[in-house]
RNA sequence: GGGUCGCUAGCUCAACCUGGCAGAGCAACGGACUCUUAAUCCGCAGGUUCGGGGUUCGAAUCCCCGGCGACCCA
């Protein structure tokens, strides 16, 4: 970009060639159309917060200086109004020819969507407006590219997400879900430090794929001569940090999975990881259902959303039920860890579930579990107790063989949150990881590898802990209602234009 | 991965079914206007119809291949 052809590009538009004739104009009239800075004295929100209720007509003899981007022109001959818009919203300008003299001219040579800055007393037009009155404006950067048009914006989603800057200058929905966004994870930073978690950072960078089931993204590390992958979770870094003492962590990362694009899924994403040392999974629920809870009531000031055209409730204690028996009631088979696998596998036949034949009861159950159970949850939910064949980092159930301690949040159909009593025993944990390794042989791509560093570590002792990861493009897509994960993405993955 | 729909001026959309000069509104450009709020009025200009191929006297339109996106299904 900003080569040669990017300005012929420009100079064959009439739109833009136009504004590049503008800038040529003024730099041989020796104005700079991008000059290096600006002092602002008030913003648009405060103007409007101290002058309430202005009579039309009023002058505040208060001189203020503005500055943002014209979003709007109305040219009614010697008088312009303009519209300013600034981070906090929108001040109108209003332009005279009988105050401004010879500059009123320059004035009236402002595009929409030109950067400028203005100063003027805050007055109100006749009909009430609440605006500053011209004397003095400074264009900041002149904006080539014409604005979509004021009244029916920019709809196009692909534009929308591929040009996301066009997309906040024009759409205040745009502007809401960012600044959503950022207030739910606020909430979530805030509500963790108020418990006396810390905020660490972990490496993006890992020798293995650890933490999670995913493909992960290779990548490779040119002066250690080595192949790298981007990480797929948070967990093990975080629970190494317990071990060393760290009794209360969280972080709140990008994590990467070598997956397809679409709505719902974006190759990077943010996930939450929280670890709590002397806990377990039952003090992961009271933590989620408060975490979640608080990030509803920062940006909501409430605990219900309209979901998918429903109402969805986020108010706790949320409901609890039994992994095996959700799926006992959907399949009318009765399952538990230690049936035979042929029956497993003829009920997840019987409920139209496509099977592997390598597959053991648990993997069967959790297939099951996505096609019949999780859709038909809605209000959040906490689904109880794992199998442990799917579960290699969590901890075996106190009192139910088979089973693991851990538990998922379902809510609107998908999962929200996992999480669970960590597996802390090294001697079962390399147990766990080695049945791993032969399923990975057997052809599980995304059977979880040996680490050996992180077994080492809790070889040094890991107390017991509570663990527990969040979705956070998932939770502020319930949170804002918003059914794609590119609309709080701000630069969601898209194909690129020009493949193929 | 499969199906359906969409892609036309800077933006929002017509014209496609039934092939016959590619249109409108807004934005831009020229002009009028000292109180507008999508300002109004007069005038003027603006196109690789997503890309490629085919059928046809003639393709935005019909057919085929490809690209990107949206929705539904798996």
């Amino acid at each position: 970009m900003g080569d040669g052809d990017e300005r012929s590009s420009l100079d064959e538009n009439p739109l833009t060639a136009a504004r590049l004739a503008k800038i040529d104009r003024m730099r041989s009239a020796g104005v700079e159309p991008y000059p290096y800075r600006f002092e602002r004295s008030a913003f648009a929100a405060d103007l409007r917060q101290r002058h309430r209720g202005l009579e039309p007509g009023a002058r505040t003899g208060e001189s203020v200086v503005v500055a943002g981007r014209l979003t709007g022109m109305r040219d009614i001959g010697s008088l312009v109004f303009g519209v300013l818009t600034d981070p906090t919203g929108r001040i109108q300008l209003f332009a005279e020819e009988s105050l401004l003299g010879e500059r009123f001219a320059a004035f009236t040579e402002l595009d929409v969507g030109d950067w400028i800055g203005a100063e003027g007393e805050v007055v109100t037009t006749r009909r009430g407006e609440l605006s500053v009155r011209v004397e003095r404006f400074t264009l900041l950067a002149k904006g080539l590219r014409p604005l979509p048009e004021k009244w029916h914006g920019l709809k196009d989603v692909e534009k929308r997400h591929r040009q996301r800057y066009v997309d906040l200058i024009v759409n205040e929905r745009a502007r809401q879900v960012a600044s959503d966004r950022i207030t739910i994870v606020e909430s979530l930073r805030r509500s963790l430090c108020e418990r006396g978690f810390l905020e660490v950072e972990t490496p993006t960078l890992h020798t293995l794929p650890t933490g999670g089931r995913a493909r992960p993204f290779d990548t490779h590390h040119d002066a250690l001569g080595i192949d790298m992958y981007l990480r797929i979770a948070l967990e093990l870094h975080l629970k190494r940090l317990v071990v060393g003492g760290m009794e209360r962590v969280f972080e709140i990362g990008r994590v990467f999975r070598n997956e397809g694009v679409s709505t719902t899924h974006n190759p990077e994403f943010t996930m939450l990881e929280v670890y709590q040392a002397l806990a377990d999974y039952t003090d992961m629920i009271d933590l989620t259902e408060a975490l979640v809870v608080e990030a509803a009531m920062a940006v909501l000031d409430g605990t219900e959303v309209d979901y998918k055209g429903k109402v969805l409730s986020f108010a706790a204690p949320w409901a609890r039920i039994d992994y095996f028996g959700s799926v006992t009631e959907a399949t009318e088979v009765d399952w538990t860890p230690d049936m035979e696998v042929e029956t497993a596998r003829a009920a997840a036949r019987a409920a139209d579930v496509e099977v592997d034949e390598r597959w053991g009861v648990g993997k069967l159950a959790e297939e099951v579990f996505g096609a019949l159970v999780e859709p038909t949850l809605w209000d959040p939910t906490v689904v109880l107790d794992f199998p442990k064949e799917i579960s290699p980092l969590a901890r075996e159930h106190r009192s139910r063989p088979g089973l693991v301690e851990r538990f998922e949040v379902i809510v609107a159909g998908t999962e929200l949150a996992n999480a669970f009593s960590e597996l802390n025993d090294p001697v079962e944990q390399r147990r766990r990881f080695e049945q791993q390794m032969e399923a990975r042989a057997a052809g599980d791509q995304e059977a979880h590898p040996m680490d050996e560093d992180y077994l080492t570590a809790i070889e040094y002792g890991l107390p017991p802990t509570g663990g527990m990861g969040m979705g956070v493009d998932r939770l502020v897509m319930l949170l804002t209602g918003e059914e794609s994960v590119r609309e709080v993405i701000l630069f969601p993955h898209l194909r690129p234009e020009a493949s193929g």
